[in-house]
DNA sequence: CGACGGAAATGCGTATACAATAGTCGTCGT
DNA sequence: ACGACGACTATTGTATACGCATTTCCGTCG
């Protein structure tokens, strides 16, 4: 096990080009953070996936310390569950929770348009409308793992360009919580945010029409929500009785 | 000197088998997450305040990973900065951080409060009438710790009413936010949410008026807001041209 | 008198060790 | 043969100690 860990680190050292030690302490981490949250995100770990500190710490080259505090972070918002030595495993939203996530995300989203359709400015279109076709595009080629990631950047960036960088955090984080929503109840082959729903809400927004932009953003969500297939999987107590008595 | 008293303390502490809390588990750290994070809310914490990882683990004879973890915890409600080598203090919000808070709370406070009004139960109001007034009797008593907590739970358990968790969570962490802000920009004498606020938006609530709870919570927070003495501070590269050519 | 350089101090991150616990598997008794 | 009890293992949780980087302060030199 040791001998693994020994080699697992040395490669990790050559790839990084650093003999011996690795000083890139807090840059890595970030680095292995986004790994695990876009893994995440784009449903390569699925939930309800454990993921063990040993592995982890294996897998990257760095110390069970350093898994501990991203595993912290990454149940701080919500993307991992950890239950108290049981460790950590990636969270299987429920059904309130998720009616919950879009239920702010209708207020706060919707919410934000005005402001953003006011602050619109040719050069952050151009980008969000890139944005918007490699989506599509990567919708259209088959690579699901792409598109999640780019719908949930799109909202984020949007909410970004509100000028609220509290409002935006927030919303980054529903976004990600949507992903994992998806995961567990979308339908697969119907993906939230498909046709041409963001770049349509684009052009209301380039238009600085914030009333349609927010009205479209609401139906918008209400689509990627009422898509889902909320069944309710009792986790807890499942009622044996009515299920073996029919 | 700190050393000395401290290992007293915690020999103390060990031989007593600490009652009420018991050091042993995870609900010690819970235990000093929340006497940290309430004597900030508090103001006996106050911004700019440095705080050691060395002087807490002693303090609360904890190691200090334990402390590290509680203190990324805290970071990443941004009620402490961590800023590389240089430690952790409490945060020091600045005015557009302010106005980004603000104008959150004014966006998902706002439109809760229907939700709120429609699931008010008679029990409910009872708790929170008690919640304010205990806070309008310790503002005047001139206890304003216990105040400026009380006032951001009043808040904080309106929002939970909403029965949406992930919206109350985000408003309990506007309103730390807030009173970290308060204690920064906010005047002595004239702090946040005192006359009959509470009482009065309780009464709208109790009618089941969700829309004239709506104003006024939006009134109360512009209220605070507006007592608030904005005054930039600038805390890097101050503008020396600037100031020594007029 | 100012500037440069080294030593001490502080902070951060990691590794290692140890303790505690939940899950698993085997054995024993009825 | 089946169930229950107990030991073992795997994994998490916490503390301690060390190494490295950076900052700060002070002494010496120009």
């Amino acid at each position: 096990m040791n001998q693994r860990r020994a080699a697992t680190e040395r490669k990790a050292n050559e790839k990084t080009g650093r003999p011996g030690k690795n000083g890139d302490g807090p840059e890595r981490h970030e680095s292995i953070y986004h790994a695990i949250s876009d893994a995440i995100i784009e449903h390569r770990l699925k939930p309800g996936a454990r993921l063990r500190e040993d592995a982890l710490s294996e897998v990257f080259g760095v110390s069970r310390t350093g898994i501990r505090k991203i595993l912290q972070r990454l149940a701080l918002e919500q993307l991992v569950t950890l239950t108290p030595r049981r460790g950590a495993s990636v969270t299987r939203p429920t059904a309130d929770e998720a009616k919950d996530v879009f239920d702010a995300r209708q207020m706060i989203e919707c919410g934000l348009m005005p402001e953003v359709a006011r602050r619109m400015t040719p050069e952050a279109a151009e980008e969000l409308r890139d944005m918007a076709r490699r989506e599509r595009e990567a919708l259209k080629g088959g690579e699901q793992s792409t598109a999640i990631k780019l719908s949930a950047a799109f909202h984020g960036r949007l909410a970004r360009l509100s000028g609220n960088a509290t409002l935006a955090d927030f919303v980054e984080r529903l976004c990600s919580r949507s992903s994992l929503i998806l995961a567990v109840y979308g339908n697969a082959g119907h993906l939230g945010c498909e046709s041409h729903d963001h770049e349509d809400l684009l052009s209301f927004l380039e238009q600085g029409n914030g009333e349609r932009a927010q009205a479209f953003m609401s139906r918008h969500l209400k689509a990627i929500e009422a898509s889902l297939s909320i069944h309710e999987e009792e986790e807890e107590t499942p009622d044996l009785y009515r299920i073996f008595s029919a």
